[in-house]
DNA sequence: ATTGGTGCAAATCCTTTGCAATAGC
DNA sequence: GCTATTGCAAAGGATTTGCACCAAT
């Protein structure tokens, strides 16, 4: 079963308009993000890269992943410390995390964002994204815990 | 300017609740996360004790502060990956992080936690908590990025 | 031809593990 | 005295750095 690969024009575009070089690792990382679904490892990601690009290093993956949560084309998360997860869906939404597995869910709730942009702005703080993350159990563990 | 010593009479109950142990060392991290503000790293906590309990190591300042944790006396932060945060404000509350120097501040918003909850629980998830990051930039940074 | 990006190796940082010694019960 | 906790030393894992080489412009 093929999965269709995510274009990356707009990579490009962003780069060249910061006179940034276009790199196949670049447009990789990138695709492969898209094209699985989301929260992946930097170690994934370089996985992941091994057919289509074998050699690339683990600087290179971190530092791509860096220019792209820069360029706002991923949004990077911080779960438990000690790993980050790249996520290429960068529409808002919130993430269910399960204290027990470590299984995250996307959720899409309606947040009232203004009052919270506002809140953060009194501050003195200028906001740019809201990050809404909710611990608990998710269904299996909940049973095994029970049990 | 002395800082009042507070309680953690409450801990040492827990502890003979549970049949574990009531130690200095347990007593102490407690003590010197409530004494500070907020947001210790673990290494603040292990450097903050020196005084007071010389020769605590590293693995016991990090097992106590998962059971702290554990017994809800303190929240585990985690806003870049690397360095997780501990708070021992306990009440509700979010969190504005500057991207650039890393400062944080607290957050009082009244997020209505019954529509997210409902909406994490639609995902077969058991929540038991709710965790809120607004990312930005502080006043001087944003100052000294404008100039 | 330039110089920004890359790969390699090694370093750094945070956190955890294994095990003998210690202190709370 | 029994055994959970501790301290020590060392390992582990994620991420970053320094520098020589390569490839996009």
């Amino acid at each position: 079963m093929p999965v269709p690969t995510p274009s990356t024009d707009d990579l490009a575009a962003l780069l060249r308009a910061r006179g940034q070089r276009v790199t196949s690792q670049r447009l990789l990382i990138l695709r492969e993000l898209r094209r699985r679904a989301h929260h992946m490892t930097a170690h994934e990601v370089w996985e992941a890269m091994r057919r289509a690009l074998p050699g690339t290093s683990t600087p290179t993956v971190y530092a791509t992943l860096e220019l792209l949560v820069e360029l706002g084309l991923v949004r990077k998360l911080c779960f438990d410390a000690g790993t980050a997860l790249y996520d290429a869906r960068t529409e808002p939404h919130q993430h269910v995390v399960c204290r027990h597995c470590g299984r995250i869910e996307d959720l899409d709730i309606d947040l009232d964002s203004d009052s919270i942009l506002v809140a953060a702005r009194a501050t003195g703080f200028d906001p740019d994204g809201v990050e809404l993350v909710i611990a608990g159990s998710c269904a299996p563990c909940a049973e095994a815990t029970r049990a």
